[in-house]
DNA sequence: ATCGTAACTTACACTAGTGTAAGCTCCGCC
DNA sequence: GGCGGAGCTTACACTAGTGTAAGTTACGAT
């Protein structure tokens, strides 16, 4: 007994900053934006309030800085996924490739990405805003590699629209993992997307 | 000048009942789950808090029933869109009117359908779980629909995956028409429909 | 016409969060 | 060895909402 009544290990500046932005994001996670609170936040981390405000503007700031960085995050790994226009003709595997890689970013990090799938409100407009700049550019990539069609004779008499129903599908079957990889495996995903496909190429 | 002071119009229990239901319904519409608040209704409504909880045990309660009246009245609608197991054949044709009549029921009430389609945060479970029902439901009748393939020697290698993606294109289009009609008018969305089906149909 | 009751308001005590000013405390450094 | 500033806390004044008790008002039925 009466060991030193355990005073805080201060952290520096940059340490306390990358903390509370993982606790904001912990705390959305769990139980959606509307459960953080400058002072939830400030509790969960084991500190008082100014010191939040010593780092953002305020919740909205904080919010902010969160998504900020998991959205980057989330770009810089879609565009490990769907590189610029690197490849050339296989259509169908690349497709196939950029969904595998697609699924296997979301298992990996799936607090990131249920951020950006399961969006809610309460985000800031920042957020959807983000979202959809992001979803955006998938589909420009996926309109132009769809344009020519998967097969002679069969292409999309609306790539715009297809481009974006592909990406639908891809962001569920995301969803489908992520909340229930028992029943949606990837491989199962796949399988169904490489019928897909096939069905499209005749 | 000096008119009577306009007291306010006094309603019946049921009419006001009905009437903060509306209000509420219009607030999530307009500003998310969030923006509602007992307080809020009731200011809105030109009333004071106590004749809400005259109504309504506290906010869950009354979203509760502001999302079982809704949900109902969807529910409703796709009955009517998905009969039972009244028709035989033509599951090309089938499904297109589906489509059709669901895009339609989605354009003539958008509020409601805006609480199906776009599912935030700060609702009740009971939103999640009676949307996830209504939707389960649709994917086991599309499920069947689908089951021996849209033409010989097409069936789908997991038809209640088939159906689940089925069901999510259609949603994402009524999304697409809601948020922006201009661009995504039904009749496109309903050629793209025809021309993807009949890819699955060779 | 008046009385009873449903509809409604006023008023209060409470909770949880916001944002800031003032000051304490620990650590690195000359 | 002591000083200065970064890191942190305490304390306060404030806002917005909750839930309820007590009382007032309108209005339809008798």
């Amino acid at each position: 007994m009466s060991v030193t009544p355990r005073t805080h290990p201060r952290m520096t500046g940059s340490e306390r900053r990358e903390q509370l932005l993982d606790v904001t994001k912990a705390m959305v996670g769990e139980a959606g934006f509307h459960a953080v609170s400058i002072e939830a936040v400030a509790r969960r981390a084991g500190i008082t309030r100014p010191v939040v405000y010593g780092h953002f503007q305020d919740l909205g700031g904080l919010l902010e800085a969160m998504l900020a960085r998991e959205t980057a995050r989330a770009h810089a790994q879609l565009a490990r996924i769907l590189p610029p226009e690197t490849w050339r003709g296989g259509q169908r595997e690349m497709l196939l490739g950029a969904m595998r890689g697609y699924l296997d970013a979301v298992v990996a990090d799936p607090v990131t990405w249920r951020l950006v799938l399961m969006p809610q409100e309460g985000a800031p407009g920042l957020l959807r805003e983000q979202i959809r700049r992001g979803r955006e550019s998938v589909i420009a990539i996926l309109a132009e590699l769809v344009r020519p069609g998967l097969a002679p004779g069969r292409a999309s008499p609306d790539p715009a629209l297809t481009a974006r129903m592909l990406s639908t599908l891809a962001d569920e079957a995301a969803r489908l993992t992520l909340s229930d990889p028992e029943e949606y495996p990837i491989a199962r995903l796949m399988d169904h997307a490489a019928w897909l496909l096939d069905q499209l190429a005749e």
